[in-house]
DNA sequence: CTGTATCCTGAACGATACTG
DNA sequence: CAGTATCGTTCAGGATACAG
């Protein structure tokens, strides 16, 4: 539970990957789903969910250059844990 | 969601609820089981926690003082949702 | 379009001392 | 027994500028 600790850290993380669970995204239509975190915040977030094995990151060939953010099984595997985490704190 | 986060913001909050959903426990019990909370941390989650209406804390009466911290009904229903947040850590 | 670099703030943590 | 007070540290987050 180390590993859950360490992959769900920080206040935005857990908003990131519900994003991603809609489906695939590019760098801008995170930026644009996710108004409130500072691009710094964004890719630093990316970045330690791709490190923990949650998404990773695929470029696409061309110019301009294009990315593509997406879960990995394990992260789809995250869903319905973050889907009760939620449920739990809708219940009042 | 944004009272999930509020209600299990910092690195040691779930700790401590694992810890009582076990059952209830007194002050020196917690920092017992949670060696690596120095009393400040655990003392201000507890706090946040009985804030967020997680657990509560009841004083019994004479010397020396002695307190219990319980899960709320609420609290208790976090108990399956860590659960399967540490399933999914578990599960490489 | 997709980021990184910098600099700063604030919150959580950690250690130690002390009290009713 | 059950904390609070104080002080320093560490790290996520926010703002802005800039780059491949």
């Amino acid at each position: 539970m180390e590993i859950t600790l360490a992959a769900l850290r920080g206040r935005w993380t857990t908003l990131v990957v519900r994003e991603l669970l809609r489906g695939e995204r590019g760098y801008t239509e995170l930026r644009e789903a996710l108004p409130r975190l500072s691009d710094k915040v964004l890719s630093d977030r990316l970045a330690q969910l791709v490190e923990a094995g949650v998404a990773e990151r695929r470029r696409l060939p061309g110019r301009p250059v294009r990315t593509r953010y997406a879960l990995t099984p394990r992260g789809h595997r995250l869903g319905p844990v973050l889907q009760a985490l939620w449920d739990w704190g809708a219940g009042r």
